[in-house]
DNA sequence: CCCTGAGTTTAGCCTATCCTAACGAAGTAT
DNA sequence: ATACTTCGTTAGGATAGGCTAAACTCAGGG
């Protein structure tokens, strides 16, 4: 049996074999994402090599086997849609869906999430933009072309945010910079400086001034919005 | 800390202690009721007298304290909201709900409590007709008349249904037997035979015939439904 | 080539919850 | 009054997950 706990392990793997660069996960940083100690991380990790779910090289690092992805796209799928439907149905605020969600993301039975699933109109992204596994264990790809890349004068949809911060959660949300919306670099200031940006491309549409920082939480959708023709 | 497990200990000893006599719980029926053994519920009882939610006299039995019950009745009014909000935004069948919000009862935090209940317009009963403890940790009376009482030709609505056998709730949806559906009783066959029904009062309507232990699994409203005017 | 330090693993413990087997108390029946 | 029976508690142990302290590995730096 899978245990909430080796979930919690192999939903925080994947995460960060993805935010890594292929190669395997540390057990210091897994132990830190999951704020537990290292001599806790090797223990659970003996275990989910035993059931297969990942392979451990010890002293090396850990890699998820397709088995043990599966079971993290599964808890991925369980806690975006979650966020989804807290948002959509309830009213929550996109900042306070995280928590809830990873509360809530172990005790989703098939049917709860067919059901939240249906009621949402089958969504591929969540409340941040971040693709919602499907049934079947597939990822689809992220909107992954950071804001600060367009070029001046350039503009596209906000394809997703970064949802570490539920404060730069809560700023944005009151630019009004959501995944969807519009978004035209004006300028973007020398020295790293921020970025002078539009919503939508209306001459009066509201402007607002972006430090690096937060536009580097902000990634453009990859297809070409069919207009910068304002 | 008051863990999920002392929860459901709590829960049970409530629900136990309303269906016996005041007497208090004895460690073998809770042990029953909790699928554990007997030692195990001991062991927990020990726990909870100590953090001083139930008493326990030894070789006795136990009764919830004040504290002990008002955590009761938070865990009771979450698995009813929830079974609610299952049913009523999310589609499920009526005898689905009590095994979904049995896992999930111990994990919904107040924001979620308090938007499931404005989502579903405040309610105060379950779809078992069974009361929502108020948020004050108040339990309203429940419907608790058994349909067996009524006389020939009396009628009433339906107040409550028990929810122990999802079995008995499909076949009494398949009748269209719920809470809040008016039901005359036709007659009262002898030597505990079966109660022959109309629901509603019209002469048309259909009518069906219930066995006693069927029978004694329904209970009506309290107020006369003011008319069986047929 | 050895030494050192960062990062991991091992050793030894702790807590929560559950279990079985054995023991004890109390009421029931002879 | 004594013995049986029922029920509850004590004793002893398992498992899952987490922790600290100590030991180990190994890739450089000297
Ligand atoms: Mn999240
Ligand atoms: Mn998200
Ligand atoms: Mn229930
Ligand atoms: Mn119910």
């Amino acid at each position: 049996m899978i245990s909430k706990a080796m979930e919690d392990y192999l939903k925080t793997i994947y995460k960060l074999e993805r935010e890594g660069r292929g190669e395997p996960v540390g057990t210091g940083a897994l132990a830190e994402a999951l704020a537990v100690s290292a001599p806790s991380a090797t223990g659970m990790l003996k275990k989910l090599a035993e059931l297969h779910l990942v392979e451990h090289n010890p002293r090396r690092g850990v890699t998820l086997t397709p088995a043990g992805e599966k079971v993290a796209l599964e808890v991925v799928r369980h806690h975006r849609l979650l966020e989804s439907y807290l948002k959509e149905a309830l009213g929550y605020d996109w900042d306070a869906v995280h928590e809830e969600a990873d509360r809530l993301e172990h005790l989703v039975s098939d049917e709860l999430e067919a059901r939240m699933d249906a009621a949402l109109g089958y969504p591929t992204v969540d409340p941040h933009g971040d693709p919602i596994p499907t049934r079947e264990g597939v990822m689809p790809a992220a909107a992954s072309r950071p804001l600060a890349t367009l070029a001046g004068g350039e503009s596209g949809l906000i394809g997703r945010v970064s949802d570490a911060d539920p404060a730069k959660l809560r700023y944005l949300a009151g630019l009004g910079l959501f995944p969807g919306v519009a978004l035209t670099v004006l300028e973007t200031l020398p020295f790293n400086g921020p970025l002078r940006v539009r919503v939508g491309h209306d001459p009066g549409a509201p402007e607002h001034l972006l430090g690096r920082e937060l536009a580097a939480d902000i990634f453009m959708r990859a297809e070409d919005p069919a207009g910068a023709s304002g």
